[in-house]
DNA sequence: ATGACTATCTATAATGT
DNA sequence: TACATTATAGATAGTCA
């Protein structure tokens, strides 16, 4: 975006995307800052990449750890199918929508209210 | 930072900061979106705000939906303390860091060679 | 590879409708 | 209240040390 502008698809150049991805990665957290904090609100990000073994998680609320335990207790290749086949994970990531949870948690709600479960 | 710097606290305006979420929102899932796509890595960002029931996850694994159907299961007093004392649970959340999360998959991962757990 | 620089691109606060 | 505009603050791609 800057000296020239880049085209907005996978960097193909190895060193020049890890560079890319560290700086961005910078900035995303720190726009998570500051959308906590002037607007109030709570929020984390997550990031998984072959760059770090370890999912980069900040800030992230406690009942998170367990879900990312689980995810680090799969077989490793299981694993595998989220961390390095990208474009794949990429394309069926981007197929659902947060309508599809939004849908599943107003189900859920529907079900709770007409059996009395807690 | 725009006609005016803003100072970076709560915004205690409240139709004002309600405006100013709604487009960081959008920038912060933009960025999300492009640092995937630059860089091939997953990610995702979650935000528990008050403007919304639902918390605003985008995109997001599938994995994830288990975690956040649990949160939306906790009794309501419980949801509270992670979506309307904002300031305690910042603070909390400031806290932590990804470091915590990164020396306890450690530890599990010890404790797993050590044991022959599966 | 890392860090600093900086020219340029992008995000966005304020304003107006 | 929700868009559209736009001038300025902020993010960052390329470069160099």
């Amino acid at each position: 975006m800057v000296r020239r502008k880049i085209k907005h698809e996978l960097i193909s150049n190895e060193p020049k995307r890890k560079v890319t991805f560290k700086k961005r990665k910078g900035g995303l957290l720190k726009k998570m800052n500051e959308i906590m904090t002037l607007c109030g609100v709570m929020g984390c990000a997550i990031i998984y990449s072959s760059f770090n073994n370890q999912p980069k998680i900040w800030p992230f609320p406690p009942e998170l750890t367990r879900v990312l335990h689980r995810f680090m207790e799969l077989p490793k290749e299981e694993r595998e199918r989220y961390t390095v086949d990208h474009k794949t994970f990429l394309g069926r990531l981007i197929s659902w929508s947060s309508n599809a949870l939004e849908r599943e948690i107003k189900k859920n709600r529907g079900l709770k209210s007409r059996t009395n479960i807690k």
